[in-house]
RNA sequence: GGGUGCGUAGCUCAGAGGGAGAGCGCUUCCCUCACGAGGAAGAGGUCGCAGGUUCGAUUCCUGCCGCACCCA
């Protein structure tokens, strides 16, 4: 015996992780089913964080359950270069040791990423491992290494080919902070408290204005239009008159549109077709013209006059001053409007209008509309199909290119000389058409182009590779809802577009964690709670045991750190249990499990069960069915009836028997908990006379009919009530647990091998059969065909006939209840067949057990 | 403005058309030879509010209130 009494996660996690990554476990083993995963890859950009703890756990439950299944399982593991965020923290960095990137370069900049990369993904690495997620080291990818490069050019350059990448000058939204244009899923919206400005335009050649209300006046620099509604009588005369720009006093078209909305402000709107998307839709209708105000730090460029040089906020607060002097502020009001943010910096994201790459989605989304539809991929829980269509058929194009150094650079080259534009696989340098140099475009592509194609350039693709043959499309995607649209659909697309099959058949969506208040975690806030930190604290393996159980089917998790406690327990109840069986095992010899009694019988039963719930729990993506599952089997009713009904069998001839059924199920459910806790169930397994090479490899339990048994389930039920029964007694009388007991049945009684149960559970000393309830004896339980008394010293009556007196009462109640049911024709007519048998049921042992107590309460009288 | 999800014990949350559950916390008792990170017993809920469907609703439907998120 060398187990502590303590389970001590640290010195057995390391190990045993690398023990199984020498051994090649975590590679496909080439026959049988497959069963591929592909990892969301984490960002380099620094640590993992709980939602990614969460995340894997759930995809090594699914992996390890498969593999043990006698799949052929692959976990493709890596990671995403995540372009603007990395590039902003290397900037930052760099930034802190006084170094511009700008007068560092582009070549020497991406070194120093490279150098980053090379960190993080360590770090990356070794955070995976101590999750003890079982990947496929040997089939790692980066989204910036060379095949995916490869891929992604190819992607690239066939999209362009066909028509369905294009450049073209549209409105884009801009980060200033980050200096790059951003696709329209980056940008998240958030309510913001903010002011509703009313400014008079006067009227050309009147005395007369007319007043627009705006939320941003310092857009006005900009204006080249006055707008209303066709249909608005109140500005019908003015339309088609001119309106002068205050300040500026630029002059003003006032035009007539549908989009604007009457009931909004004045019902008048100024449009600045550079700067708004319905302005530059507007402007695009009627002709405008178009005057950008912004530079690129989103300050006031030469077009603005004595404003040039000002942030847009200072503009506007210049405005608004000016404005007033001149007399040409109506009034402010408070508004609650929404503003669009830089996902990555929080930054307000000012719409420019700019020449960019755009990817034409409509007719991609066809195919990855239609296989969502016919549930062909189909989403767990279902919901998600609906938000996931509900994008997809209104989507639009989707912008691509981004101002930043740190990516897949555009395969794009052009020619100054004759004016070619050249999308080439392999790098260019002489225009083919004029033998003139060539320029590369100086963007790369949006981080998630190359995600997208990650289900198949993980596998080698654009090579046939064997890998590709044999594991694509992936079995499962498991993610969160936030990148439904980011990812998960861009993956859809690209699969279908180029593989011509779905990327995967399943997307199982998770939640997101919170803290618990329900807040995000992040750093500014500084509630998260870090998953390297709770596995050093309290062990890899309750820390994913927790987030399976706390994986329900809904939409987040509130994360409180007591939650780890409470399961670290509960390895720690595996650690002693295992101990227990152990240090009693020194003799053990296998043995046919014949001549069962009836609690081996029980918990052989209750463990088909427990096989059948957790295995139908995992395949539906249940994961906190499936742990609640295995927990409850283990703690309530392994530990806490089994091993304590056999502690004297042990004693007795019957040793090796029991041994034996304490070890069958014991190695059963290490198997079943293998999945959810990998090291602990490892480390205790090997120490199990029957353990193999690895519990990783060790075949997963398969329910045996024939050990289920209703009858020998229902038997020990009774025994376990008689048990809580007598227990109840003890501890509402005050004796003493030690204190041996005397019982007596009045009734049927109970064989020698039952009567040992009760003895044992119950602490009693002897029981014995009786006519009628004996003197000096309190009830502990009743049933239609028997009575448990309990013979006490000083019995008081007045406590022992208050107790009967409630018990009697809620059974009256209950008697009532299904009594009444029973009178009711509608009920008999309608209610289906067994519910009436049912209640028949409970009515006739309900009239029993009023019976009962009440002839016990009349021995009192 | 459109949509989705949630509202169940003090807290965090499961659950299900016919007997209200778990963990933590709380109360009482026990240093029982696997485990005090343990064991035994217990208190605690008009299942958000109002209607409707149904023989029967906490569960299904509608509306409302509150909270969260997504989209515009």
């Amino acid at each position: 015996m060398d187990l502590g009494t303590r389970y001590s996660p640290e010195k057995i996690e390391a190990y045993w992780y690398e023990r199984w990554v020498e051994s090649g476990y975590f590679s496909p083993k080439g026959s049988g089913e497959p069963f591929v995963i592909v990892i969301p890859p984490p960002n380099i950009t620094g640590r993992i964080h709980m939602g990614h703890a969460l995340n894997m756990t759930l995809q090594d439950i699914l992996v390890r359950y498969k593999r043990m299944r006698g799949y052929d399982v692959l976990w493709v593991p890596g990671e995403d270069h995540a372009g603007i965020a990395t590039q902003n923290v290397v900037e930052k960095n760099l930034e802190s040791q006084g170094i511009n990137k700008k007068d560092l370069g582009r070549e020497k900049f991406l070194e120093i990423a490279w150098d980053w990369t090379g960190k993080y993904r360590n770090e990356i690495r070794r955070q995976v491992k101590a999750l003890g997620a079982s990947v496929d080291w040997t089939r790692e990818r980066f989204t910036l290494d060379q095949g995916l490069s490869r891929a992604v050019r190819k992607v690239f350059v066939e999209l362009y080919n066909k028509g369905l990448i294009y450049r073209g000058e549209y409105m884009v939204n801009w980060c200033p902070r980050c200096k790059t244009v951003l696709s329209d899923e980056e940008v998240e919206h958030k309510e913001h408290e903010s002011k509703l400005y009313y400014v008079k335009y006067p009227i050309k050649g009147t005395s007369d204005f007319i007043v627009v209300a705006t939320t941003r006046p310092e857009t006005m620099l900009g204006d080249t239009a006055i707008a209303v509604h066709p249909k608005d009588e109140r500005y019908e005369h003015l339309v088609g008159k001119v309106a002068i720009l205050p300040i500026l006093n630029r002059e003003l078209p006032i035009i007539a549109d549908e989009y604007v909305d009457p009931e909004f402000g004045t019902g008048a709107v100024k449009i600045t077709p550079a700067h708004d998307p319905n302005d530059f839709e507007i402007a695009t209708r009627h002709n405008l013209s178009s005057i950008a105000i912004f530079d690129e730090e989103a300050r006031v460029n030469e077009s603005g006059s004595k404003y040039e040089g000002l942030d847009r906020y200072e503009a506007r607060q210049k405005i608004l001053i000016d404005l007033d002097e001149g007399n040409y502020l109506e009034k402010v009001e408070d508004l609650i409007h929404s503003v669009g943010h830089c996902y990555r910096c929080g930054s307000a994201i000012e719409p420019r209008i700019m020449d960019q790459w755009f990817v034409r989605m409509k007719p991609l989304a066809k195919k990855a509309i239609e296989v969502v539809e016919r549930d062909e991929v189909k989403f767990f829980p279902s919901r998600w199909k609906n938000v996931y269509l509900k994008w997809m058929y209104e989507i639009r194009d989707w912008c691509i290119s981004r101002q930043l150094w740190w990516g897949h650079r555009i395969p794009v080259w052009y020619c100054d000389r004759c004016g070619e534009t050249i999308a080439s696989e392999d790098d260019v340098d002489t225009c083919p058409k004029c033998a003139g140099p060539l320029r590369q475009d100086e963007d790369v592509l949006d981080t998630w182009f190359s995600s997208a194609l990650w289900p198949f350039s993980t596998l080698g693709w654009p090579e046939r590779t064997e890998d590709l043959n044999r594991y694509y499309p992936t079995s499962v995607l498991v993610t969160g809802f936030d990148i439904i649209f980011f990812w998960v659909a861009r993956m859809i697309v690209m699969g279908y577009e180029f593989m011509h099959d779905k990327p995967f058949s399943d997307v199982y969506i998770h939640q997101l964690i919170r803290d618990k208040q329900g807040r995000k975690m992040s750093k500014s806030l500084g509630n998260g709670i870090d998953p390297i930190d709770m596995v050093e604290k309290y062990g890899s393996d309750p820390m994913r045991f927790t987030l399976a159980i706390l994986a329900a089917q809904g939409s987040d998790i509130k994360l409180d750190e007591r939650n780890f406690e409470t399961y670290r327990r509960f390895a720690n109840k595996i650690w002693n249990a295992t101990r227990f069986v152990l240090m009693n095992l020194k003799d053990f010899e296998e043995c046919d499990i014949s001549n069962l009694k009836l609690v081996d019988m029980w918990i052989l039963s209750r463990f088909q069960k427990t096989v059948e719930d957790v295995s139908t729990a995992i395949e539906n993506y249940e994961f906190n069915v499936a742990a609640r599952s295995v927990y409850e089997f283990f703690w309530n009713e392994f530990c806490d009836w089994y091993i304590e009904a056999v502690k004297s069998r042990l004693e007795s001839s019957e040793r090796r028997l029991v041994q034996n059924v304490l070890v069958k199920v014991l190695d059963g459910s290490l198997r079943l908990l293998h999945p959810f806790m990998p090291f602990v169930s490892e480390e205790l397994w090997q120490k199990l006379p029957v353990s193999s090479e690895s519990i990783v490899v060790a075949p997963w339990p398969e329910v045996d009919e024939n050990l289920i048994d209703e009858r020998a389930e229902k038997d020990f039920r009774v025994i376990m009530n008689v048990v809580r029964g007598i227990r109840n007694v003890r501890s509402e009388m005050n004796i003493p647990p030690k204190k041996p007991l005397k019982i007596f049945v009045v009734g049927e009684g109970f064989d020698e091998e039952e009567k040992d149960y009760i003895m044992v559970l119950a602490q009693a000393a002897q029981i014995l059969e009786a006519s009628r309830k004996p003197s000096s004896c309190v009830t502990a339980y009743f049933d239609h065909v028997r009575e448990i008394y309990v013979e006490l010293d000083n019995i008081s009556l007045k406590t022992e006939i208050q107790r009967l007196k409630k018990k009697l009462e809620k059974l009256i109640h209950e008697k009532e209840r299904y009594s009444n049911k029973l009178k009711d024709s509608k009920f008999l007519n309608n209610a289906p067949r067994e519910a009436v048998e049912r209640a028949k049921e409970k009515l006739l042992n309900a009239e029993e057990r009023v019976k009962t107590v009440k002839r016990i309460l009349d021995d009192f009288a």
